[in-house]
DNA sequence: GGTTTAAATTGATTTAGCTCAACTGTTCTG
DNA sequence: CAGAACAGTTGAGCTAAATCAATTTAAACC
């Protein structure tokens, strides 16, 4: 994973190579769908400020911090959350390499959730002023953020489907799935993985206790779906996994009509 | 509400006065914050497209549609919703005077969701080919369209709380108050309005059996929180509901930590 | 390397909210 | 205007998942 994203380490390499390096840098979800050239890459590069790796546990943002930059996902992962009213850890997602953190914050000029390393985790700053200013002469650039926002909507109101409406199996079958194929995505195993977040994380971003998702966990791999030690999950039946996801008994989730 | 758009109405008018104007439109979310000169609110007058009114049980789009526009709600209100997999509507959002509708099409270029009017309902259309145009002279349209997506981001992941993790009457409580508090930046009462959308509609919005939706009416009402007939709802005791949806024992909502 | 602390698992019990069912009020339709 | 279809309400019982409690396992720290 270090040292991935060409775009940042070289200037002189030509658009395909730039292309096939991008499929595993972590910006390529900014950049890899447009027509860029090569000195609007450069441009781009140019803005980029790299930092040292967070360790577990080390905050990227707080709730609260301006908004200065987004940050893209290099490798390792983070996970997004607020305080609620009464105190509490609300978690509101997982980032995985090359995703993009801190959209949110754009309307409110503030973060409104805290970013922490769930691992040690190396990140793109990405100041946002400086992308303003570059999408303002890259035409293209400006319609692609709007589209990962867009597509960004599109998967929370998904989510919110799950949250609100489907059983506890149900929403930990799905997590695995998307976390599977978010892996796949980037070209790891879609089968094999590390799951770098805690089940008290897990509980907390699927709405559930603890208790429920470790049942789940213990249960999954009894019926033979998974093999699971601790955080490394092996998925052993993908199509049992799928259909406990999309559960066609999902007559029996709340409501008909 | 009808005509209430002056930016679309007339041509010539002063600054101040539009800014007057722009406080009922609604188009006010997009233009308002900026500092638009008369030429170019000129432009965006320009652009949009006014439609007649859609009865109630007509679709503004539908799920699958190519995206062309997005739209601002002008008077009435619309449903969006999807289909899952097993053929069940799943509501994803009630829209009321103001607002945007269609954000989350910029991605696919398709329409995820069906907008449904719950009542007659006029709309502005917004082709958004050219507001990306005008977005790419006017350089504050642009982020602030960036900045109304943001918001969209922050509003669903809040609601992911809620559903995820809520009860049922926190649910309920938290909804008329979003309801309320709509209608107030409209200059509408905030104690008293019509709920244009069905029992079945607001349980399967909150992932609740209409018969606990219909529940919680009944028993808000005996409560001296509301007064219920039928589709008006009169909130009697604000404070005591803002209580029931911040639920300070939400400690016994799910999961602690 | 042993002790402390935190995370995860498993079992027993309770409960919020779903399902099923019966009934009432409302709005479409011929 | 009647009757059908639908939307809403209310009651009774059931079930999935929360809570409480106890134990096991793993990580953190001196």
């Amino acid at each position: 994973m270090e040292g991935c994203c060409t775009i940042m380490n070289s200037r002189v390499i030509s658009l395909s190579s730039i292309q096939v390096a991008c499929e595993t840098c972590s910006l390529h979800q900014l950049c890899l769908p447009l027509e860029l050239n090569h000195s609007d890459i450069e441009e781009l590069e140019r803005i980029i400020r790299r930092r040292r790796p967070l360790q577990r546990g080390e905050n990227l943002f707080q709730a609260g911090d301006p908004f200065t930059a987004i940050y893209a996902v290099r490798s390792g992962s983070l996970k997004t959350f607020t305080n609620t009213d009464d105190g509490q850890e609300q978690v509101t997602g997982f980032h995985l390499p090359s995703e993009l953190v801190g959209l949110d914050a754009i309307t409110t000029e503030r973060h409104n959730c805290t970013a922490r390393a769930l691992e040690t985790t190396s990140v793109c700053d990405i100041p946002f002023n400086r992308l303003q200013e570059l999408g303002a002469r890259i035409p293209g650039l400006q319609r692609q953020l709007l589209r990962i926002m867009s597509r960004e909507i599109l998967e929370d109101q998904d989510l919110m489907i799950w949250l609100g409406k489907k059983s506890a199996e149900e929403r930990l079958a799905s997590l695995l799935l998307r976390i599977s194929k978010r892996f796949t995505e980037r070209n790891f195993s879609a089968r094999e993985f590390n799951l770098s977040m805690s089940r008290t994380d897990i509980a907390n971003y699927l709405g559930l206790a603890v208790e429920t998702v470790s049942r789940l966990f213990s249960r999954f791999q009894a019926e033979g779906l998974l093999s699971v030690d601790r955080k490394h999950v092996v998925i052993e039946d993908m199509d049992a996994l799928q259909q406990m996801a999309h559960n066609e008994s999902s007559n029996n989730s709340r409501n008909r009509a």
